[in-house]
DNA sequence: CAAAATATGTCAATCGTTTATCACAAAATT
DNA sequence: AATTTTGTGATAAACGATTGACATATTTTG
């Protein structure tokens, strides 16, 4: 059996409640005392069990943080940075994968304050406002409004399409295609393409949509691809996330198609990740570590006053465009 | 604040017990009551208090899964995996990244025992045998020995070595290099280094190995592997992970290495991700699902009858080869 | 119709820790 | 020498749910 206060207060030759104190640190202590019980904590290899003090009335610093996964490159470098802080300011962070599958987001939360969470990150975009607002608990959110009580936290989406298009104008492009998962009302992609048709607009040009789900294989999304590729003639394409953009350079190649004479790729997110990996391609970065930052601080300000005013509930980042082969000739 | 189950009681006009009956379904009880019951925890939005139940006995169906990392697609697809398989058993993931660090390791198993978790998953290799040992929780490990007493889930890391270089024999190299990660005692990779040379040793051929640390960032990695490629003259190399294996590739195009013809490259874990990214890449491809699906059988085993002697302690799955353009020219 | 089975309630102990209250010394300060 | 500060202990009530013991109805069954 794992020791318990007691034991260690038998082991120590004081009463629990000195252990306790020498624990919580309060009240008068001797340094002699004290160590006395940190040998005895040291010895038993005791760790108090956080069940029972956060029953007590001591929080959990657990936090719940929903993903649809962490397969994609940017949710994982996005999680693991939000782990991370959170770790070094002494929370545990419970891994929720929701697959865009409504039950399964509707049972982790359930699941979460059954377990008292602190609080919940959420990147999942499947449930309801409703749904969210009777949670109860502080919770911040990830590139989607969920209510007016619920901070977001996003990049400048509307900013990037815009930027993405305007790139390839000028690096010399007259039929911009955008393609990606549009119209999913509420969905972060949609001031992509907002950005994208305004910018359209400004050009002179006629926006083309083309549209895939995110949510398809690469497959299939391959598959869509090619049909693009094949049947319209493109001269520039931005992808709402840069996953698809390494397909449809994938693509290009098989078709032989010439990137970036023939062809300009702009991709989205920009991690670290593609940066390492798929250096050629030119995108919209997303400040993955400010956003990180931001969304456990502010779920941290939420934790520590739930119910103040939400000064302000939209957190924009802006995004950063990096240059590469994928548009430009190097 | 939550309701509580005396809350639902009032409301149900039940006792509390007849509540407590009803969650877990134990004594007489009437359709009617279980009716009524419900409809208050549902109408209250009642989730019984896992903190509670736990301090009394239940256990807490919590789980610990320690990795380095979450952005290596190897480990994020593992991860995943795992989440998702616990998730449908009713467990609850805990994502802990060492990050290849010793005190992060050490703090957050400290942390794990502190919330009571039921078990651990470990993929991550910092902390000697003796602390893993003193745990005193299920534990199963990933691709490593840890004591006796703890179940090690690996692919063939020998015979994916061997193959790796029997493949890029047969497809005509005759100067083969290692590269990767080598010599870190206890891990993984030596396995397949192992296999590499004594699969060298029977085809007659020379060793090379090229050691770059597995944890170094890509910049330094592909400076390594400019220095490789151009100072000695490999026609093969075999990689101990796909992600410096599409170093490699990118390196060759950069230097105007033409591959398969001059250079044939074969990488190591075979992620979807690489699959559907990279699929010019020959790859010895790890059973993900596989070895997920066993690390938590295992685990749940384990838990269920932790004193029950192990009657197998190594669990070595077979790897696959997949052959592509980086070795076979199409 | 008596006995058994079913259905619900009351009461209290328990899980391991926190914390408040009271008590009593010993040490430090007036 | 009197008073205050400091250090420690004993005791008990929480936190929210579980569970066993026991009591008491109501319904079913032979």
């Amino acid at each position: 059996m794992r020791p318990k206060l007691t034991d260690v207060a038998k082991r120590a030759g004081v009463s629990s409640t000195t252990v306790s104190r020498v624990i919580n640190n309060y009240g008068y202590l001797s340094q002699k005392t004290k160590d006395k019980v940190f040998a005895a904590m040291h010895d038993l290899n005791y760790q108090p069990n956080s069940l029972a003090r956060s029953l007590h009335g001591k929080s959990t610093k657990l936090i719940g943080v929903i993903f649809p996964s962490i397969t994609n490159p940017f949710f994982a470098e996005l999680v693991e940075q939000i782990e991370n802080k959170f770790f070094n300011a002494g929370y545990k962070v419970i891994l929720c994968n929701s697959a865009d599958n409504k039950e399964k987001e509707r049972a982790y939360i359930r699941m979460l304050i059954a377990n008292q969470v602190d609080g919940i990150i959420t990147g999942a975009h499947n449930l309801g406002i409703d749904e969210y607002n009777k949670v109860g608990l502080p919770i911040v959110s990830f590139d989607r409004k969920l209510s007016e009580q619920i901070p977001i936290v996003s990049c400048d989406n509307y900013q990037g399409g815009w930027i993405a298009t305007e790139e390839l104008y000028h690096a010399g492009c007259k039929h911009i295609y955008f393609l990606g998962s549009a119209m999913r009302k509420g969905h972060p992609t949609d001031y992509r393409l907002n950005g994208y048709q305004d910018a359209i607009k400004k050009l002179d040009l006629t926006a083309h949509v083309h549209s895939v789900a995110f949510s398809e294989s690469a497959t299939i999304k391959s598959v869509s691809i090619r049909k693009l590729l094949e049947t319209h003639n493109p001269d520039g394409i931005m992808c709402t996330d840069d996953l698809t953009a390494v397909l449809v350079l994938q693509m290009a190649q098989k078709l032989n198609i010439r990137v970036p004479q023939d062809l300009k790729v702009v991709g989205f997110d920009g991690t670290k990740f593609i940066q390492d990996y798929h250096p050629e391609l030119s995108t919209i970065a997303q400040p993955i570590p400010d956003i990180a930052a931001l969304l456990v601080n502010l779920l941290q300000q939420r934790i520590a006053e739930p119910d103040k005013k939400l000064s302000q509930t939209q957190y924009v980042l802006p995004v950063k465009f990096i240059r590469s082969s994928s548009t430009f000739r190097l």
